[in-house]
DNA sequence: AAAGAATATTCCTGTCAAGGAATATAAATT
DNA sequence: AATTTATATTCCTTGACAGGAATATTCTTT
């Protein structure tokens, strides 16, 4: 978790992830895309692809990055841990709405 | 979107966020529970706090933290752009295998 | 008012990661 | 083999940040 976390802090980690929403890029492509020098992007990239956000494609002397689904679904998952409580938390709204308009009929 | 990821790649205080899962708790709770210096506890919440992923409220000369949802939904909601991508990935390998069969039908 | 409980904040230090520049490596073309 | 295309990696510098220690602030009790 911390590592697929720190590798989104980033402002041009996330920028990166989002570019390859579109789909594949090579990393040539993203640097002139996002005005970031060469060895800039590979060295995110690598970042990247260590915390399973993104996976690459040799093509000849290319390499085209794609995003990788697994780092993303670690973070739904993670989030799953959530998802119970601010459900808890609306049904416990609904318990003191129910509450107030008891009150409100006695 | 940076500030939420920042805030949750430091290994304390994702353990902090875990921990209120359970619940409101107080600083030196907090602190004795994972075996940090208060001091520590206390700037990272407020790091969580800025990033929306905490509130507090004060109790006498108790400060009890809580989950916010607010920096949670937001990485849910940042997530959801993504959701489209991995079930068009299954959508094509679902043609993949359609066209395989296809295949070895004629 | 002083003392105690609980916490927030500041100052300092050491570590680390991002960017720049240079260079090494991989693959294709001539 | 030499050259070109495309990228990965290394070295260096610098700013950001986490922890420790000390202190300031907030609130209650005596």
């Amino acid at each position: 978790m911390i590592e697929t976390f720190t590798a989104l802090s980033e402002p041009n980690r996330l920028r990166i992830v989002e570019l390859l929403r579109d789909g594949p890029q090579a990393v040539g492509v993203i640097a002139d895309t996002l005005g970031l020098n060469q060895p800039q992007v590979s060295k995110h990239l690598n970042t990247l692809k260590k915390a399973h956000l993104v996976e690459v494609e040799a093509k000849a002397q290319q390499r085209l990055y794609r995003l990788d689904m697994q780092g993303l679904q670690l973070i739904d998952q993670w989030l799953d841990r959530y998802r119970r409580i601010w459900t808890d938390r609306l049904d416990q709204l609904d318990d003191v709405i129910a509450d107030m308009t008891r009150k409100q009929e006695e």
